[in-house]
DNA sequence: GATAGATGTGAGATCGTTCCCATGTGAGAT
DNA sequence: ATCTCACATGGGAACGATCTCACATCTATC
């Protein structure tokens, strides 16, 4: 293991700097010290330390990835999940690796730790105080948020188009003749939460006088939340006829599907349901859930590439980017 | 950002020792100099560079884990999902960043990027075949496997205790009057799904020759699978009478129920369903799926505790650590 | 046969810390 | 007045790589 570049040196008689070229590949060296050196860092198993390099090339190859959550749940969070799945595998193409942190506090603590460690870069997942993304910001360090909330308009950032998602779940669950509708809404400081409850509304508003909606607010975003919140409101829910109701995400609307099945609702035949993320579990439980597809694969994909174009020196990226959310129609609705 | 201590020191009029000594917090300074060099620091927002620190230190505090799956949800997989949740709140707490690696080819590309990186430890999850573990026990850097499959006797491992979880579920079963079963075994050269399933066949084999059992095997452990494979066998199922199934893990329970659902087979009245894990989806589905909880929070805890300890330079630490595994009833049984 | 250019190699500085050791104080003991 | 020993501080090497520059060959060209 403690092999390092001047044994390898002394080893195959030259000098660290010849060693260097012939296992950097760039510089000369003949044929036959080429083989030598080779040979000899076959032989030791030597790899450079990636910490001396990081030293004098002033770039670690590392980026760093902080989720804030308040929940627990926060990388088995089926969401953030498959995001992370996406921007690990993207990194590992990139040539990066990743740094991941989870934070619950969102205390300056993860971000410190990991601008001590000088990655490259840093991916920020979820909403951000201000004061985080300024602490962030005053580092110069390239950074990019996903799924995040912040008006900060230099902030670069990579969304689901939200509203555009929300409507078209008010334009399906029109199409199959629902008229009176119960949304549950997530934390509406939370953007996607908020735009999700915006499109959903403007989408039935274009429908005319016909329609009616009630609208339940929840103070978090979990299953508990959605099935706890139905129990409460079934009764009401089913007096005044009401039959569909939207979720902002997935989370919520299967744990209120879960309390309607409870209560021997039959979904969709009674009441159609519909989520919006498309989490794993929405397309395996029964009866499977319809919802707004996020694409996590694209967005964590992009967020890894747009952030190694920062760490490239390119200026001038879009600052918002927003993705396509897609209609997924499975059996509750 | 690029500030140094070198310019810490130059401008609190000290010399980099000094600085050095102050902000690293050992060693002697004068009150007077002790202020003025921090009020330098706090100016400046300076970071001491890790890189360098663990240049000189050869301690980076650094962990890698890596994940080794075939399918692509990795971190999306709930159940590593929660191993790894577990591991970055421990890792947090200890000192320690997290690199994350997932890996689907089991090159030894992902193993060597971590060994490059001279992380302190490595945490090894899922099954890694001998020739990766040979590799990395060979660099001398310390390591354990969470939920691996080998039989490699120096490997530190941690695991939970299959076959008591699998002969739990069988014996609850048996105590609910079920005496015709159907169990879907996944990839048996996987450690936990062959320990499970034999945990299982043992304990009915306690119950005398009025237990009946079938047992079909799975190539993998995915959703689609379970749902596939009970498709296949559901109308020989009931035809024979069985009355109980048990999956080696929740996905493919929940496949299998899923099906069963879908055949308006009523869950748990005309057929009891259990798996393995206590993934998230299984408390939520309807019915809630009934399992063998694996202790993930702790195993995943222990893990870095353990690894902490053997950076430490501790010996002799316990080779097979098996956590007891814990049977929770829910509706579907 | 002198010069230029290609080819190959090595010495030394550098990256940003830490840590050992040397040096410089002033106070108190002899 | 000298010696010691706390107390403070600074100088320099080290960690393990890379990279610039200088130097040494060798070959091709006029």
């Amino acid at each position: 293991m403690g092999s390092n570049i001047k044994e390898i040196a002394t080893l195959a008689g030259v000098s660290r700097s010849t060693a260097s070229r012939v296992i950097s590949g760039k510089g000369y060296a003949s044929p036959e010290v080429r083989e030598r050196v080779m040979a000899v860092v076959e032989k030791l198993q030597y790899k450079p330390s990636a910490v001396a390099r990081a030293m004098v090339n002033q770039r670690t190859h590392n980026i760093g990835v902080i989720v804030f959550r308040e929940q627990q749940p926060i990388v088995s969070h089926p969401l953030y999940g498959k995001l992370i799945d996406s921007i690990l595998a993207a990194s590992e193409a990139c040539g990066y690796s990743v740094f991941l942190k989870t934070d619950q506090e969102m205390s300056l603590r993860s971000t410190d730790y990991l601008l001590e460690q000088r990655v490259d870069g840093l991916i920020l997942i979820s909403r951000f105080r201000k004061n985080v993304i300024d602490h962030v910001k005053k580092f110069g360090v390239p950074y990019l948020m996903v799924n995040g909330t912040t008006d900060d308009p230099d902030v670069i950032q990579l969304v689901s188009d939200d509203e555009e998602g929300g409507a078209s779940a008010a334009a399906h669950l029109h199409r199959l003749g629902h008229r009176r509708f119960l949304v549950i809404a997530g934390p509406q400081e939370h953007r996607s939460h908020n735009l999700r409850l915006e499109g959903f509304l403007r989408g039935l508003g274009g429908f005319g006088p016909s329609v009616d909606c009630e609208v339940v607010l929840s103070s978090d975003s979990t299953f508990d939340q959605g099935r706890r919140l139905m129990s409460r409101h079934a009764e009401e829910f089913l007096r005044a006829g009401r039959t569909a109701l939207f979720a902002t995400n997935d989370m919520l609307a299967l744990g209120a599907m879960r309390t309607l099945l409870g209560l021997s609702v039959r979904v969709p035949e009674q009441v159609a349901v519909m989520g919006f993320d498309d989490i794993g579990p929405a397309a395996m439980y029964t009866p499977a859930l319809s919802t707004v597809r996020v694409d996590t694969d694209r967005i964590g994909k992009d967020a890894v590439a747009m952030l190694d174009r920062i760490i490239r020196g390119e200026k001038d990226l879009p600052k918002l980017n927003v993705y396509a959310s897609e209609l997924i129609v499975r059996q509750s609705t």
